[in-house]
DNA sequence: TGTACATCAGTGAACGCGCGTTCACTGATGTAC
DNA sequence: TGTACATCAGTGAACGCGCGTTCACTGATGTAC
């Protein structure tokens, strides 16, 4: 993508990028508004055309994420069909997938340290993410008896925290070394789960 | 804790005390050598006395921080007897309890970036704690029926990973507010987890 | 088609700041005699 | 108990650095006539 004279063209996208690879290689604190700048290309005071600051950059950059992560799951969910079940866990690996894909994007939504609530376009972004997780997680649980049924947020709000857990210990090359691959783990705990809640069969 | 004259006494811990508390109050990203140092009561070339510098610094204070853990899950684990399921139970909630009252530790350990192969002495601690929650695992899992058993790791894998993604998702101030008291969430999650390993009552 | 001009994206120099780290030093402590 | 001296914990000044941000500017673009 070689600079074509004075004029960037898509100088907020390319920042954007620059700072998604930025992150991606050296963590959100890795992360400088100058570096980026250099990155695309252009002198840091250019940034400020495009972005109130370093944050604004983040949150942007966060926003954008929640939107492909939403969407993601979404068709995840819509080509899993037609069982509830079989779309459910065709979103689980599609969380797995997204984190491993967009390892800037993940970073930037949940690593980065700032609020989802920074602005209203990026709570949105965030709440339909949530939103397309807790409909997976309400139309599955429609299969068991109203009155042993748990909320659709708390299913979902589990299956979130073990998916997560899963990106945070077991998916990234810092630290500790997976005993399992990431996949077979976040796949065999969600089966555990379900079957925990008689969605499936005990001796499947 | 007033500074008694030109030697310090115990500069060494106050020096991980001051940066605990940096790092509760700021973040990993907040945390800097020197203003440890400006709240300990001594000069920023001071630390280099006790301490190779700062990610030195920031591993010793995870250090310290498995070692607690270790200790309180095994304690947790210990009291929770006799039932080899009320003592794992008991080993969970001493886990969000500990990433509870010791947010700093518990941010060095898993949110600092640092490697827990950074040095033999970080190793050690961090694989203590996981082999505590190992056998807790595998002492449980002896009442499922051999074939049906998943590996003791796998088992503590997935009861990690939903712990470490409560605690990253609901347990923190920034963002998304939870909608259930994490405490619940989590307990309510092993309890439908458990239940799909056969290891409580489907009616319960 | 050609010219004048408004718009605005990006420049480059400058700023103040706090960082991590080094160094020769100095003051307190504790031990040998 | 008293003195000399080795040890070493902490000082304070200095360093080079890259950061985020500001500012007056300049060069390219596109539109009106």
């Amino acid at each position: 993508m070689p600079k074509r004279g004075y004029h960037h063209g898509n100088l907020r996208q390319a920042l954007i990028e620059a700072a998604l690879k930025l992150i991606e290689e050296k963590g959100p604190t890795g992360f400088t508004l100058s570096e980026a700048a250099k990155t695309a290309g252009v002198t840091p005071a250019a940034v400020y055309r495009h972005f109130a600051g370093r944050e604004d950059l983040i949150a942007e950059a966060a926003r954008q994420g929640f939107d492909m992560f939403a969407d993601l799951m979404q068709y995840a969910y819509d080509t899993g069909q037609p069982s509830a079940l079989a779309a459910f866990e065709a979103t689980g690996r599609a969380y797995l997938a997204f984190a491993r894909r967009h390892p800037g994007h993940y970073i930037s939504m949940f690593e980065s340290g700032i609020s989802v609530n920074r602005t209203p376009e990026l709570a949105a972004a965030a709440n339909r993410a949530k939103a397309v997780l807790e409909r997976a997680a309400g139309e599955l649980s429609e299969h068991i008896p109203a009155e042993k049924r748990p909320p659709a947020s708390m299913f979902s709000a589990h299956i979130w925290a073990m998916s997560h857990g899963v990106v945070e210990l077991y998916a990234r090359n810092t630290g500790t070394a997976s005993p399992f691959p990431p996949e077979d783990l976040l796949e065999t705990g969600i089966g555990i789960y379900l079957r925990g809640l008689g969605l499936i069969e005990a001796d499947k």
